[in-house]
DNA sequence: AGGTAGACCCGGACGC
DNA sequence: TGCGTCCGGGTCTACC
């Protein structure tokens, strides 16, 4: 199956064989094969020199002086150049040449295609307009940008032209596994650093499989039908029930997109990600705490924030700019606490400021932790600013109003005006419930929560 | 509207 | 041998 490699392999060959050549003659045994009229296509190309042949990821383009032909191998396309015309059961085209030579076209599946399009717009209209850049030529902003948008599968992602061009199935999955990363792990997932892996790697891969390829094609003479030595160098790509090469875990074969797709359960983990919440004063502390102590990762989200309050300057001066107090003031904290509770539009400003940089900071966790099966975000916020939508599921630690008002009242030393305060400030416990993917009840005895904590992890790790 | 999933094309390979 | 099923790159279509 021709990709990026073997049709870069393929270009080189034609070019070096067919450059500055005449189009004297053109046979077609297969209609279908060339997209628009056939015999426009015929009138376009006979007497038309090629001035050279380019490639946009898995596109070969034969330049003429006036138009181009567009032509995509797709699963099986091979050329081969004869002295003769010399068809076999699966030639559908041939063309004849100045120099007498025949060029056959075979592609047992028929999936190929070939286009005419004008020499003037061949970039911006077609198959090429939408093509992205190939790995070693993307930019990495525009990649990062595409995928971090996306709730796609990073597998279908890197397999989707428009993304990123001149990766297939195979060299999919070997990027995936040399970049450590689930095959289903949605694009909005994938961090900055893991973004960059996949550009190096995919590198990588394509330059191995050029240099193999490029080998191979030295013992054929007259003929182009590449196959390549890389399905020899490959990690997980058709190895299903093999052992993986870095840790020996069995590789596993799964279905994404519709695409057979391989990868090491072990090495390249799809991290759940659950959300840890409840009202203030509702127990979630005492949960989380709990749950750290059973050997997970719990990302504390007010840990975060308190640390940007105290390191994060840059974070410090947009708050003083925009509210127009002294950030440095010992007081500060409580000044700004004033300003937005009674203020709504102000406490939306401050969260503006604040959550980016919280959200940022939780991807950075999550990737350092990147190989564990679960990791618990605990945020008390949670449904506020709607990052369920990040989570796999949703976890409320529940109370009741009363129960919050005295915990609050207790534990703060706060007025009941005040402690009512701040509970309203916070969406409704009640609304909460109706949120989550899972309530557990705290409004008893610590026992009683340790056991409904100790339930739920048992039911996620089934 | 824009993103996403699935059908489609085709014949060889493989399992029963 | 024969029949059914699977596979896959890019495009098209249908569906939210």
């Amino acid at each position: 199956m021709p990709e990026l490699p073997e049709v870069e392999v393929v270009r080189t060959i034609l070019e070096q064989e067919l450059k500055n050549l005449t189009i004297k003659d053109i046979f077609i045994y297969y209609e279908p094969i060339i997209n628009g009229n056939v015999s426009d296509f015929k009138n376009a190309l006979l007497n038309q020199k090629i001035s050279h042949i380019e490639r946009y990821g898995k596109f070969l383009v034969f330049v003429f002086s006036d138009v181009v032909m567009i032509s995509h191998l797709r699963m099986e396309g091979k050329y081969y150049i004869k002295d003769k015309l010399d068809t076999t059961k699966h030639d559908h085209v041939v063309f004849l040449m100045s120099n007498g030579k025949f060029v056959h076209y075979n592609d047992t599946r028929k999936f190929g295609r070939f286009e005419i399009l004008k020499r003037s717009e061949y970039l911006k209209k077609g198959p090429l307009s939408k093509l992205a850049a190939e790995p070693k030529d993307i930019s990495f902003d525009s990649f990062y940008q595409a995928i971090k948008k996306s709730e796609r599968a990073i597998k279908t992602l890197l397999l989707d032209q428009q993304v990123i061009s001149g990766l297939g199935n195979i060299y999919v999955d070997e990027t995936l596994f040399l970049s450590r990363i689930h095959p289903l792990k949605k694009g909005s997932r994938i961090h900055k650093d893991e973004a960059k892996e996949l550009i190096n790697n995919a590198v990588k891969v394509l330059n191995k499989a050029i240099k193999l390829g490029g080998t191979t094609i030295r013992s054929y003479t007259s003929s182009l039908g590449v196959t390549g030595l890389f399905q020899n160098e490959l990690y997980v790509h058709t190895k299903e029930g093999e052992t993986c090469p870095v840790c020996k875990t069995t590789i596993k074969k799964i279905k994404v997109g519709g695409r057979g797709t391989y990868f090491c359960p072990n090495c390249q983990v799809n991290t759940k990600i659950i959300g840890l919440t409840g009202g203030i004063a509702s127990g979630k502390s005492t949960a989380s705490t709990y749950i750290l102590s059973k050997g997970y990762t719990v990302i504390d989200s007010d840990f975060i924030v308190s640390n940007l309050y105290q390191k994060n300057q840059e974070m410090l001066s947009e708050i003083a700019s925009t509210f127009l107090i002294d950030t440095k003031d010992v007081t500060f904290k409580e000044k700004l606490a004033k300003i937005i509770f009674n203020d709504n539009n102000k406490r939306e400003a401050l969260n503006k400021i604040v959550h980016k940089r919280v959200y940022m900071m939780i991807e950075d966790e999550l990737y350092k932790h990147k190989n564990e099966p679960i990791i618990f975000i605990d945020m008390p916020l949670l449904f506020e600013v709607a990052y369920q939508k990040k989570c796999d599921q949703t976890v409320l630690i529940y109370t009741t109003r009363e129960i919050q008002l005295k915990r609050l009242i207790e534990r703060n030393k706060l007025t009941k005006v005040d402690a009512k305060k701040r509970i309203n400030s916070q969406m409704d416990i009640n609304d909460k419930k109706m949120l989550a993917d899972v309530v557990i009840n705290n409004c008893d005895s610590i026992e009683k929560l340790h056991q409904q904590i100790d339930q739920f992890l048992e039911e996620i790790n089934k």
